[in-house]
DNA sequence: TATGAATGAGGCTTCATTCAT
DNA sequence: TATGAATGAAGCCTCATTCAT
């Protein structure tokens, strides 16, 4: 029943000489999130015990009340303030690209993956598959200001390369999922042992490969805008 | 949180013949799985209650363990006669399937999707991304006995499009996960409120589209055992 | 901090060799009930452990949460089930009494301190005393049933008194006080030592005398219903 | 739950000039006890927090350790230093009336109605009801130090009565009791909630009135140290 | 075979207390 | 002297599991 024990305890051994007082209390919140995310992502929600979390964060468990309070809302903490800051960055980056819209399509998918899939980001997808349905509030604030706006690249780029003739039409909703499917799945495997051997950076290309292709407009297609003539 | 007490009598009604692992008749054992499955699924192992399972299965939490010496025990029987029976089948079905490469492989993509992904079993893959890395033996037997066996089956309408020139030279392994990748997440989201609105079934015949025309050989593609003139 | 630790684990010898399963299972929660009175009286609702409750009922702390939701609800089970069955019966003797006004209070007085006083149940009024402001929901039940209807009937005492001439007119609302609160009082220093050597039902004799005196009808005292002349 | 910071200015103005135990100018122990006084009044003992003392008072958590070895060093403090000097004061007080047996009984009630029933040092009496057998030190002292003195007032003005033939000859130590009960009660009624219309000082007055003629001599009652002729 | 009362280990959380600053 | 971050010992409560019936 009892997962293999993974003592996360690697501390910094430089603080260990100074005192427990001595912390900076400014990091603890961040620390003590940092640690919730690896564990949760690792073991669940529910086995995850708070003393574990503090253990990690190099703290003892009532610590961790001072921060939060109660292990539901580390929870929400960790999902909070993990995504969205990196979200901003992102949507950034992609504002400024400039290329064709399978080009485009591809950096979005590979930034994406720099910021949050080669991460410990990376974790949160596996964290919400199984966490979801417990709590829906938590569901609700991920797929509006996560997910959502994740999407909204996605389809930025579907269609920017649809009005430029080398996507073929297709309809955005549904085409969005397409491409978010096998890269959400690239993060659940990194942290799942489900596919052990599997070359991510290779097997993302490929995804990259067959979703341009697969994506790209083919004689006979009903151009957007065009006259069907 | 109470799940609808799913009668699991809404199936593909070709399965309702053979032998599924629900039996009537002296049937507890697979009433408990039945019931332990969908639980598991919709809140985590950890988060289902023992007695719930057997509340949901109509009796009372000792008879359970007349049956299964444990929870972690009822997991593995959940896992273990879930999917393997159901595989043979598959296996059958699409061996016996005659047509060109592109259309075995939407054969079997579909072919998967009924038995499994419109299933109750849909929920499985969820579970096992929650939970494999609490139960690393439980992990093995899943990887080793189903999704091997499952890839196999992609694989080879893969393999059989290339040989027929009907797909590019791709690297198999990566090749299957491109095409597994977008099944299970449809499974995933079936059973997790992650993409409330999607239309499941709309979404894959694009999947569908897209892996066969992203797979598909183009001019120029080095062709299996054709010389290079 | 810790008060003396009054070990309560007195159990009856004779259901030792019996079983732990053996035991009368309707019995329990009155067992429990019946020691927890006795804990919350003796130490107050914050101090007394459920694990204290379950040893003095012969059961586990687990075992309590069968038959009570929480700590709090062992409470309000106590006051609600302790005091209004005997207040019945309280309330049928002193329906039949026939007697003087006098004659009467004392009859009520006494009636209560033998079927609440004398008992266990004195314990109350001190846990109600201490617990009221922490508990308003369980101060207002008790208000509403339990002190209401002992003061009715206190007052149906007084009125008759002064119908009779007996008594002199006095309000009846802080009359009622009047007579309750050395009732009460006595109820606290029997589950209090804060009057370690008070002979109780000396003091109660007096209480009476006093009252019945101090109430009396005094020549002068206008009298209910005569003409004033 | 917060209790009104009561700025325990509006006391018995007589009481304004002499000292109190709550100084100002460096009166850090003098308000935590005051906020501890009425934190543990309105909600016992154990479950009024250290730190809710402390922003009571105006201080954090740690400050308080600076004056008090522990909680329940601030429960001692808070009874044995809020009791005493006013009782001094109700002594010289007492010792300075003039008149009959009966006035002075009234006086002596009047006078602690005043100085302890109508301050919010009428939480005493909740407070070791609540306690005392947790505490029974404190209870020992309370009882040696306050309740001793206060009876004694109570048991002269009575004796005096007898002495006087304007009070029957009871048992002093019984009629003390009497005497106690019912304004002791009134101070735990102000405090609890538990009579919320109850006009406090019409019941006082009817509680006077009630005693001196309950007490009182009446035809045929042996004088004290008269001959029986 | 099925029940369900009971257990007891263990998790979550609180809070009196400490101590470097 | 005052702070408040941190501790750690409990206490409440849950729940997998047992076992007499």
């Amino acid at each position: 029943m009892k997962p293999e024990n993974t003592d996360c305890t690697e501390r910094c051994p430089v603080l260990e000489t100074v005192t427990r007082w001595t912390r900076r209390k400014d990091a603890r919140p961040g620390e003590i999130l940092d640690a919730a995310l690896d564990l949760f992502v690792a073991r669940g929600f529910s086995a995850t015990k708070v003393e574990d979390i503090a253990r990690a964060a190099g703290v003892t468990a009532g610590t961790i009340y001072r921060y939060y309070a109660n292990k539901e809302d580390i929870l929400k903490a960790v999902i909070r303030e993990s995504l969205v800051p990196t979200l901003q960055e992102g949507e950034q980056l992609i504002a400024q690209f400039d290329g064709s819209g399978p080009e485009l399509l591809a950096f979005v998918i590979r930034t994406w993956w720099q910021m949050h899939g080669a991460t410990k980001l990376s974790g949160i997808p596996k964290l919400m598959i199984a966490e979801a349905s417990n709590f829906p509030e938590l569901a609700r604030f991920h797929r509006e200001e996560v997910i959502a706006r994740g999407e909204n690249l996605i389809a930025s780029a579907i269609q920017f390369g649809i009005d430029r003739g080398e996507f073929r039409p297709v309809a955005l909703d549904v085409a969005v999922k397409v491409v978010v499917a096998p890269v959400v799945m690239a993060m659940v495997w990194k942290n799942t042992d489900i596919c052990p051997g599997l070359d991510l950076d290779h097997y993302l290309e490929e995804v990259i490969e067959t979703l341009i292709h697969g994506l790209g407009a083919r004689p006979g297609d009903k151009q957007n805008g065009e006259s069907e003539a």
